[in-house]
DNA sequence: AATAATTTTTAGATTAGACTAAAAATTATT
DNA sequence: AATAATTTTTAGTCTAATCTAAAAATTATT
């Protein structure tokens, strides 16, 4: 069994492995859990002997298959409870992030398939990300960011690159939320601003907001 | 904020002043949490520093108003997350103890009154015992045991004293459920075993059970 | 390739919470 | 009231997880 120490700093390397070949770094990890290189060294050891990461110093770590189902089982308890939270209990996609990250260490497997299931099995979480199943597999689907779309073509919003609240609340008001259809009308070259339409509506995007919304073709 | 702990804390000296004029005792709280007089002690200086616990060397503690509303907030959080496991996720209601000891560390307001919302705003968990309000205060109806009951009397079962796996299951066995008239129709005088009408149907039941089962005239 | 800059690890300290063993206070018993 | 038994507190130790500061290793730059 895991601390919740544990449990976050398996989580913080899951993440950061998306997308990385290599060990993931002590500074990688301790920024990501604003926490101190020397802090992670010591945890990283720790883990290592739990056999849930590879280490070598000064080589960086890198999670067993052991430590990625691990991982995995948090990240779905975590996405899990975010559905809950906006389709149960009427929270805003701005606001499941926090309780979610106290709700994701609870230790029950009766209550996950349960939760699983008053859910209706749900594939993705309310940001569009997906939820791995019982075995730590994910279904990853091809999605682009808005940005990379050209003038005339469109797609439909599957999910955020970026999550933090200030952002979603801005999509909130801009009303552009999963689902949505988008289509590029204009792109325009000296700010990369993007000239789109949602909902029959037109509307102005910054690059900003562009480069953190993931579309699917 | 208070720690996982000093909650535990809290929780414990909580129930061990219902139905108790003085103070609570250091080894009281020590068997409670199955843990040394030492350790409680050091706790209990932390705790009366926080002002939630009155403590003088020697005479044990007893709660501020601020911590008895602070113990009571975790109790309504443990009841109703106790009534969601059982009314939403199909736990019965001797698996829903050990998750709810987890779950009612969950820090949200919102979390705790949405919930309270889905599940209709319920006064009572599953094993019948009231769930304090926002404000701490617990609807206390006079509840009385079974074994108390006299020959040709009956009663609602409305509540168990002892809620352990091996005593629920029992009843589960025996069909015996909040909500369900009991009436006594024998008193054995040599081994106080009762005999019970339940559902139209003879029962014959030990002194130990009628000692754990509240009844409701 | 040598030196500088950066990253990582080690060594030692700190804090919360728990423990053991011994001392002090209280309560019970003669 | 004196002593015995029990309870409670104190003093000191331990572990998990953190930190700072210094040392060691790696990577980057001249």
């Amino acid at each position: 069994m895991f601390t919740l120490s544990e449990e976050n700093y398996l989580k913080a390397i899951y993440h950061l492995e998306v997308g990385s070949k290599k060990g993931i770094s002590t500074n990688a990890i301790a920024k990501s859990l604003e926490t101190k290189a020397s802090s992670v060294t010591d945890m990283v050891k720790k883990l290592s002997e739990k056999k849930v990461v590879l280490y070598k110093k000064y080589q960086g770590v890198t999670l067993t298959e052991f430590g990625k189902k691990t991982a995995a089982n948090i990240v779905r308890k975590h996405r899990l409870w975010e559905v809950f939270l906006v389709e149960k209990l009427n929270f805003s996609w701005d606001e499941v992030h926090e309780v979610a990250e106290q709700l994701e260490h609870i230790k029950s497997p009766k209550l996950i398939n349960q939760l699983d299931a008053l859910l209706g099995f749900p594939t993705h979480d309310p940001h569009g990300d997906p939820i791995p199943d019982k075995e730590g597999n994910v279904n990853t689907i091809d999605k682009i960011l808005l940005s990379t779309l050209n003038k005339d073509e469109s797609g439909v919003c599957i999910g955020v690159d970026d999550s933090s609240s200030d952002f979603l609340r801005f999509l909130d008001k801009k009303k552009i939320t999963l689902g949505k259809k988008i289509m590029v009308l204009e792109k325009e070259d000296f700010d990369d601003s993007l000239s789109i339409e949602i909902d029959g509506e037109k509307l102005s995007i910054s690059k900003k907001i562009a480069n953190n919304l993931y579309i699917k073709k």
